[in-house]
DNA sequence: GAGGACTTGATACTGGGTCTCATTGTGTGC
DNA sequence: GCACACAATGAGACCCAGTATCAAGTCCTC
C-alpha cells in the first residue's frame, strides 16, 4: 500500500500533508508504470483536489529518495516505477506495462570492458530491458 | 562527411532535396550528441531558410535508417548521435558530449539470464554508460 | 495554542515536438 | 529537355510536459 511510501517519506524528513498522502495512494493502487500525466488524470477523475505542480513535486521527491524511478519508454515519453531504493534494472512489457526488477547480472563487467576499450571513467549506467511478459506472450 | 548520411538516405530511396542536404550537412560538422535544437540554431546562424518542422522530419527519418540514434541523457533532455546502423551502445561524456561506441561486450548473457529468471521475452534493450572521456578526466 | 518555515494550487510561461495546408521542389517517363 | 504526379517544405497554429511565481494555507515545534 502507500503505508510504504508515506513511511519512508516521513523518514527521510519530508513533511507529510494531505495532498502528498492521497497521491501517494493514486501511486499505490497503479500497477506497472505510470506516467505524470497518468497521476494527473487519476486525480481529476477522484475530484481530488491536488494541484499539476505538486504532482511533479511529488514524483521528484520520490525519484530523489530512490522510491520511484523515471524510465524512458521506447517511443520517448517519461515514465516513473515505483521501486526498492538499491540498484537494479526494470524489464518493461510493451504490451501491457508490467514490470519486473532484475538484480545486476553481470553489467559490472560490461561497464568495466567498455571502460578499458575507450578510456573513459564510467561514472553511471541506465539499463531498460523491454519485451513481453508471460501473460502478453500467450495471449499473443 | 555529409556524404555518407546522404548516400545512406538515397539508397533507402529517399528524395535529396535542398534542405535536407544542408542539415545533413550541419551533422555531420557536429561532433559527439547534439540535440535538435543544437541543429535549429545552427540552422539560424547560418541563415539557411529551413524551418524547425523540417529539422524533426529528418531527424525521424534518420533514426528510422539506424543512421542516428536518439539517446536519453541523464537530465532527460533527448539527444542524437551519428551511428553505424548496426547494434551498438553508446558512452556519453557527461562533461563535454564526446561519445564512444561499444559493441556488446556480454550483453546479451545479461539480457538472457534476465529473461530467464523473469520469464519475459526479451526483444529489445537499452543501454548508455555516463562517465568522462580521457580528456575531460585529465582536465578535471 | 502561536509562530515560522514549508507546502500548495492557480496561473502564467517555456520549450520540445506535432499538425495543417498552401506552395515549392523532385524524380520519372516521355 | 519537359510535363506531371506526388513528396517535401515552411509558416504558423497548436498541444503537451514541465517549470516558475506567489499569495494563501498547512504542518510541526515549542
Ligand atoms: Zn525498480
Ligand atoms: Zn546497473
Ligand atoms: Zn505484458
Ligand atoms: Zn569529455
Amino acid at each position: 500500500m502507500s503505508d510504504e511510501l508515506l513511511r519512508a517519506l516521513d523518514q527521510a524528513g519530508v513533511r507529510l500533508t494531505g495532498p502528498r498522502r492521497e497521491i501517494a495512494a493514486l501511486i499505490a493502487r497503479r500497477n506497472g508504470h505510470f506516467t505524470a500525466a497518468d497521476l494527473i488524470a487519476d486525480a481529476n477523475k477522484r475530484r481530488l483536489g491536488v494541484g499539476r505542480a505538486t504532482i511533479f513535486r511529488l514524483l521528484d521527491l520520490l525519484a530523489e529518495q530512490g522510491l520511484v524511478e523515471r524510465v524512458d519508454l521506447p517511443d520517448g515519453r517519461h515514465a516513473y516505477v515505483p521501486c526498492e531504493p538499491s540498484h537494479h534494472h526494470h524489464l518493461v512489457c510493451v504490451a501491457c506495462g508490467a514490470i519486473a526488477e532484475v538484480e545486476d547480472c553481470g553489467i559490472d563487467a560490461v561497464t568495466a570492458e567498455a571502460s578499458r576499450r575507450s578510456g573513459f571513467t564510467i561514472e553511471s549506467h541506465r539499463l531498460e530491458l523491454f519485451g513481453r511478459c508471460p501473460n502478453c506472450r500467450s495471449a499473443n
